[in-house]
RNA sequence: GGCGCCUUCGUCUAGUGGUUAGGACACUGGGUUUUCAUCCCAGUAAUCACGGGUUCGAAUCCCGUAGGCGCUACCA
């Protein structure tokens, strides 16, 4: 069978997380099966649409990598097809108009029996508990309901992939295609993902588009690899997959039919795990592209070894490096994770030993000298560095702390170590 | 309310009649790195929603209940 699938947004917003990994089903089936992905604008809600939102569902799957083959087709371009085809109906008996729209005339006995291709469960719905429905409205333009029959007939899509949010309308759609005389498609209703209350993920979670997840720093790969595990477990049972092998595991009689909560510690990770499998050349490349106001690009790459292992997200190498350039924040809080009880004195003490260093400090050298000085104020090596850390730069997670001073300079270590011992505790 | 779908560690999941219920994230501890991170090892964590069956034996099959969620528009 030839396969057909497409990816339908309404534009009215920007295009959501959730319908990336619905867009990403799509993609998968067509290209598994050597099939069509068309991209289809469902733009019938005059009222509701928002302006940018085509372009941003078009620059998402081209950040993404889902190339459509056909598209964008536009559903408020096609208002004659739909009414030529509603008004089909009211010829022939299967709707009526009433106040300016035709309304679809439902069935009063029988049943709607179909099986969803996702775990193959056959659903059945009584036609006694529908009601009659609206195809046309009044200012000419389709509902769903109509427009999806009509341009998924038309279109010959194969399977029909959408949110499970669908599922209760599904038998609107088989009786209409029942009505024109045409076969349905099969139906895949992708399960919904949650937000932490367990309820529709959506904006009120703090949930983003994918434009969003770009600017905060995440990859497309890793977005794509995490949207797909979330509902979906390859034969192989790999975690950490690139596009091109998802395209040749996926199926969709292997996506779960439980809906799945959206984890952004997993993403970040998963993101980060991307991140250290770069080369270093392939990150300052990614770096430079997405900090485009960055003062010194040239200054990325060098770098790009020194924090590889400590970003999850493009955006962490700023926070990671910005106390190069700009005078650190101090925060309590910070120091306090440091078991240290007597952090003023320790603090005076590095000062000292450091002001004993004179000019170019040696790697051995300076650690010598302060893990001679951990042993004599009897504190771990471990907190004692962690500390120095902390007084030059202000956060915990830094580059190498010996590459770090040696990139912000001798002197000016010295001067914010200075400076923070005599704050201290009061910043 | 009506209709529908769902239910294995906190989260993502493996599992299709016999497993010490496995893995991943997170968390905790330890090791490597005389430092953070990375990496490695270990551990905590699911009475498989609950109640009945069927069976020598059930997370797995059947029935029921509960809870959660979705839909219930001239929105999609």
């Amino acid at each position: 069978m030839n396969i057909k699938t497409r990816f339908a947004p309404s534009p009215t917003g920007i295009m959501h997380i959730g319908s990336v990994r619905t867009a990403l089903y799509a993609y998968l089936v067509a290209r598994h099966n050597k099939g069509t992905f068309t991209l289809r604008i469902e733009d019938t809600d005059q009222n509701r649409l928002v302006e940018g939102s085509v372009n941003d569902i078009i620059d998402s799957l081209k950040w993404l990598g889902l190339q459509f083959d056909e598209g964008p087709i536009y559903q408020s371009e096609r208002k004659e097809v739909y009414e030529k085809y509603a008004r089909e109906l009211v010829s022939s008996g299967a709707a009526y108009e009433k106040d300016g729209a035709i309304w679809f005339k439902l069935p009063e006995d029988g049943k709607v029996i179909f099986t969803d291709i996702i775990g193959s469960r056959k659903i059945e719905f009584e036609n006694s508990s529908q009601k009659d429905f609206v195809l046309l409205k009044s200012d000419g333009f389709p509902t769903y309901h109509l427009a999806h029959v009509v341009d998924d007939h038309l279109m010959e899509t194969n399977p029909v992939i959408r949110a499970e949010e669908w599922l209760p309308s599904t038998p609107k759609h088989i009786l209409l295609f029942k009505a024109f005389g045409w076969e349905a498609p099969d139906y895949a209703h992708i399960p919904l993902i949650l937000g932490t209350d367990r309820s529709k993920l959506s904006k009120r979670h703090g949930a983003k588009g994918a434009t969003e997840f770009r600017k905060d720093g995440f990859l497309a790969e890793a977005i794509l690899n995490y949207m797909a595990l979330l509902g979906w477990t390859p034969p192989s049972g790999k975690e950490i997959l690139s596009l091109d092998e998802m395209i040749e595991e996926f199926d969709l009689k292997n996506v779960h039919i439980a809906p799945a909560v959206f984890d952004l510690t997993k993403l970040e990770w998963m993101n980060g795990e991307y991140i250290r499998k770069m080369s270093d050349m392939e990150l300052t490349k990614r770096l430079q592209e997405f900090l485009v106001d960055h003062p010194a690009p040239e200054k990325i790459g060098p770098l790009v070894p020194l924090i590889k292992e400590r970003i999850k997200t493009l955006a962490d190498f700023v926070l990671l490096t910005n106390f190069i350039t700009e005078e650190p924040e101090y925060d309590l809080s910070v120091f306090e994770k440091i078991k240290i009880v007597n952090q003023k004195q320790v603090l005076e003490k590095i000062n000292e030993e450091m002001q004993k260093l004179g000019k170019d400090w040696k790697s051995d050298v300076f650690e010598k000298t302060f893990k001679d000085l951990a042993t004599e104020l009897d504190i771990k090596v471990g907190d004692m560095f962690q500390l120095i850390r902390i007084a030059v730069s202000g956060q915990s997670v830094t580059p190498p702390l010996f590459e770090s001073i040696q990139i912000l300079g001798e002197d000016e270590a010295l001067k914010r170590v200075m400076n923070v011992a005599k704050k201290f505790p009061n910043f």
